[in-house]
DNA sequence: TAAATAGTGTCTTTAAGACATTATCGC
DNA sequence: GCGATAATGTCTTAAAGACACTATTTA
């Protein structure tokens, strides 16, 4: 889990700085930072990991790393998650770069974060210092990483509805029982059960697959799936106003 | 307008790295790319330059440059884009960024792109070789730019009815004809005159100055105006099912 | 008064909000 | 049968779609 040279400079004064082979000034490094969510005992959860050297030791951070030239953000963002959580696949989608030349006190070093979305089956929380928190109770962040946890939480809500974005919080088989806790946990608003059913099923991203789901007492629930497992977005009308012709 | 360094190499293959104080790579430099829309003639139009030297001599291109460690890249954006067009205050949102270490010749050169709204009242077409191209009618782009106007179209196209983003691109007082007209043109979907009225109205972003504007012939139309001109969204409701108490 | 453009009224349709009811399991 | 959980039915309400109508200007 080295990340090369800049982790300990900087306590004092001294920068990291970068030129390029024609003599120009060029960032340090770039970090790509995954925020990392998962359902955990009913509420969503943030995976972070504790910083031992600076700047701001003893705080946590984002499980990130060095972007390196031989691989795509994106690749860096699954490398970084598979070295922490040893989690296969995740649904993943940019979130934003914060690129602010004096964000991070080590040089220039812009951060492109992006939303990791794990169901909550595959977790392990293993001899990593990995941890998980809830949302709503964030320890003391590193950096700007409190701001990008909450941009990532709202880019969560906004799009919850919308995509099937829940795809990557939710086992392969739910019950709409299981779905409208996640949906809860993520947004904060209660949802009366039948309205809940009708306008998730109505959104066409999921489908009855037939089988059922017995808890230890009550009815068994049918169990659900989405059709699309590639981000995808709801087919419920947009409510906005066209000709019916157009 | 120099862009330092980076824009005559890799004609051949020679390409530009960089290394940081600490003997590490670094990425060879930042772009930063707006992607500017506005209205002309009734059709949302993108502002592209054309490019001279490798890498894609010949083709057209967004309008933006090199990042330096003395700004965030906001100011770089808004920067490229008065240097190109003149224009002073504009809707400014970051849009993604690119970032793949082989999506540009010349090296590892990730983009950071930024969507820029600007009213055509205050558009000029001076001595810059900058040009306006209709989104629908694109040029030959450089590199990966072609992607990125279309995810700038898209950005627009999500955010235009559920915010104000379309402050960016009327004037500060305009006709409901007038912002039928560019929504229109937006989206490439006919609205029903009453209707997007109606619609509009409730959703709280704008307003009716009391003022109204004479047109040629026909009844004046009333002035309205963007009661935000910062971002904003719309309070109409999010037809999502929820409990009302919540 | 005709042409042109702006604005209103209202009925229909869609989908969410509320809430009562029925269904199916283990014990 | 009872408690617990899942699923259905349906009335109300909010907001979009369609479309007929009225209003105000210039020529």
């Amino acid at each position: 889990m080295s990340t090369p040279g800049l982790t300990s400079s900087a306590a004092g004064s001294s920068q990291v700085e970068a030129a390029n082979t024609e003599g120009y000034e060029a960032p340090a490094g770039i970090t790509v930072d995954p925020v990392v969510f998962a359902p955990r005992a009913g509420r969503l959860c943030v995976l972070l990991v504790p910083r031992h050297l600076p700047p701001d030791a003893g705080r946590w951070a984002l499980p990130g790393g060095f972007m390196s030239r031989h691989e795509a953000p994106e690749e860096t963002a699954q490398r970084k998650l598979t070295e922490k959580t040893a989690v296969g696949h995740v649904y993943l989608e940019q979130l934003a770069t914060y690129g602010s030349p004096h964000r991070d006190p080590r040089g220039w070093i812009p951060a492109i974060a992006y939303l990791a979305l794990i169901d909550s089956a595959v977790l392990r929380e293993d001899e990593t210092e990995a941890r998980w928190f809830p949302v709503d109770e964030l320890p003391p962040l590193a950096i700007d990483h409190e701001r990008i946890v909450h941009e990532g939480v709202e880019r969560l809500r906004g799009k919850l509805w919308y995509s099937n974005i829940a795809v990557g919080l939710l086992p392969e088989r739910f019950t709409l029982a299981q779905a409208r806790q996640l949906y809860e946990s993520i947004t904060g608003v209660r949802h009366e059960v039948s309205n809940f059913r009708r306008t998730l099923e109505q959104s066409g991203l999921i489908r009855a697959t037939g089988e059922v789901h017995q808890g230890p007492t009550g009815r068994p629930a049918r169990l659900y799936e989405f059709i699309e497992r590639t981000p995808s977005w709801s087919r419920r009308r947009s409510r906005i106003p066209a000709l019916a012709g157009s």
